[in-house]
DNA sequence: GACTGATTCTTGACTCGGTCCAGAATCGTG
DNA sequence: CACGATTCTGGACCGAGTCAAGAATCAGTC
């Protein structure tokens, strides 16, 4: 636990910004549940310290993803969630009835699909890829 | 316009559904601009009618996309497009900066990386890819 | 052309995820 | 340990979208 947390602490001296017992705790509920959302994130640090106001989780969360150490996912439909895998742009299948959130590697090798046929003048820096349909719990019973 | 209109309203005809003044106005401003946002098309919509609530436009959205007549784009941190080209699968380019939207076609060949390298035991039924960057307008005077 | 049941539309309250703001608390450097 | 900068708290607020009840409109039948 308190090995956990030192962990978490270098890394945010690392990225040069404070450590605070907030950032420390958000840190933790993300490596612990990956993929999951603000919401849970907040409710899981609150188990730690007690009490985490809501700002503090979002603007801890923004500031993670801003220094990569974690990546946002943003389903259409679906409250944005937060995982821990980050810096191999893999991809996400997303389920239509549950929503449940699953890793998935590219299907075209290395960096994939990433460059359109023609971007026009576009400068792309990423390419992000949403695979959907139905999870196995759901084809047995759908939510 | 009436041309416009009977079309339209023939398309409905042809769906089974209904066809009211509402639906055949939405579908219009959906076909006259696309990449449109739920907003942007009432209030074309309210130019043809006088006026429509915003329910009625949600209903008759929902349903053209569930009629296959209109696709959804959700671009993270973006309210939803509606777009009239549908059918072929193709992708989509957001500008971080102003939002705007560009269709592209796929990079690899015909419905493209498609299918993922494992995919569980998911039934995948969509693969949607969104390039995210930097519009060329916004390159030169970013918003 | 009027009648009638089913569908759709209007209105307005409400939800959810997230942001904004001002003042209080905490961090870490000197 | 004191001070300035950063971060956190609490609460109001926002935009996009949904829900629900009753009024209006549609389309098939006489």
């Amino acid at each position: 636990m308190l090995v956990v947390d030192e962990r978490h602490a270098l890394l945010l001296r690392e990225h040069g910004v404070q450590v605070t017992a907030q950032r420390i705790a958000v840190l933790r509920a993300a490596a612990d549940a990956p993929h999951s959302t603000a919401d849970a994130l907040a409710e899981a640090a609150r188990e730690h310290l007690g009490a985490i106001s809501k700002q503090a989780v979002y603007d801890a969360l923004s500031m993670f993803v801003d220094k990569g150490l974690l990546r946002r996912i943003e389903p259409a439909g679906h409250p944005a969630h937060y995982e821990t895998r980050v810096g191999d742009n893999h991809h996400h299948l997303v389920c239509r009835s549950c929503g449940v959130l699953v890793d998935v590697d590219c299907a075209t090798g290395e960096t994939p699909c990433l460059i359109p046929v023609d971007s026009g003048d576009f400068i792309v820096d990423e390419a992000e890829v949403t695979y959907w349909g139905i999870c196995p719990s759901c084809q047995v019973s759908p939510v």
